[in-house]
DNA sequence: AATTTAGGTTAGTCTTTATTAACTGTGATG
DNA sequence: CATCACAGTTAATAAAGACTAACCTAAATT
């Protein structure tokens, strides 16, 4: 019955017994272990036994948590744009200005690059391994959290146009993100605690100019 | 003999004959189907079916051009990472102050991405998929091409360790090449004309701040 | 004109890998 | 304690796709 719902009885969430969180880390577990992979050698060339194996069981185990690969991806993803727009609204409702909140913006990217490279690189590289539906949903969100931002450059560049200001927004997210590509693979924690303040200083720069 | 040598005699560089041209045309072709395909779909879901297709010719004449799939990456990759860092070297050849090398930078940059933004799309997500000899002289040449900026960089902000300088370098490249990121597929040419002096602006601002 | 060369073609071959099937052992549940 | 549900396991199954073989035809070459 490999085909069966792969949830509790009705996704009970986090259910009290024994197994049920033995199920919740291991799902938590493959979650992590995707972005890992995912990030490091892309969606397409990581098998369903090699996802497996990082998260302690081997291969068609994955069936017990999720109904298949692409599945696993979707989850991911939709869970970082769902953070992201989340964050981002908050930190704009708790701004008392426009400027405050495009630096509380700037500086929330910059964490969230900063702590999750593996799934903003994932985000970028695999968004057209997700299936049909859940491109349209991420895709959704992405645009929401786009306008978020929208919105603020608008109040602070009062006369320019949206479509401008769109750029401007995707340019920021350009050079915020980039450290998830440029630090690539393992070890160096040094310079990412440093990369933090210029990123945040280039960010602001690059939206007030002119 | 479908491994046989893939070029002319001695890989007579666009031969006269009218056989050698219809090759060198087909050779194009397919390369300039791989940038499309590649940048649309991603390496590894684009079959050597699909790429014979888009140029004419369908499946296994591939190999009549390029020893196998992988190498047509290497080729299409191996050649922009070329022809950024020649372009990188003359512009600063040319530049009279330091100032003047980083705004020439900038603008050849913007240039480029809004020119090619397929191939810079596959070059930054298929990278991985390259093989391992190719990975480490594109590797070479970005470094080199980086390391451009960080001595123009140096020569403007006297101050600042090469470290800091290097994730400013790659935070502009982030900035400038985001467009073909957020540009998305089909059409909208309308937009990329326009994003020209937006991004120039952002860049320049973002690498002169502080 | 005869012969060779080489780009193309279509029909295999061989791997890889997602997904299913058929079982198994052990923690819930009564 | 008896039964069930269910996370895991290992063996199929099946489809996709890179690459190879065997031919075929027309341009080069002699």
């Amino acid at each position: 019955m490999t085909g069966g719902p792969e949830t509790g009885t009705v996704r009970s969430p986090a259910a009290a017994t024994q197994r049920g969180q033995a199920k919740e880390l291991r799902r938590l577990a493959l979650l992590s272990a995707a972005a890992g992979l995912f990030a490091e050698n892309g969606f397409t060339r990581v098998s369903l036994e090699d996802l497996g194996a990082a998260a302690g069981v081997s291969g068609p185990a994955v069936y017990r948590h999720f109904p298949g690969k692409q599945a696993v991806l979707g989850e991911l993803l939709l869970s970082v744009s769902r953070d992201l727009l989340d964050g981002g609204l908050r930190v704009v409702a708790e701004a008392e200005n426009p400027m405050d909140a495009l630096k509380g913006l700037i500086q929330f990217q910059v964490d969230f690059a900063l702590s999750n490279p593996d799934v903003i690189r994932v985000q970028d590289r695999d968004f057209g391994s997700l299936s049909s539906t859940d491109q349209a949903e991420v895709r959704s969100l992405q645009r929401a959290y786009v306008e978020t931002w929208v919105d603020v450059l608008a109040r602070i560049h009062s006369n320019a146009d949206v479509a401008g200001l769109r750029v401007r927004a995707h340019a920021a997210f350009g050079l915020i993100n980039s450290t998830p590509h440029s630090v690539r693979h393992h070890g160096r924690k040094i310079a990412v605690k440093s990369a933090r303040p210029i990123l945040e200083q280039m960010a602001l720069a690059a939206l007030t100019s002119a």
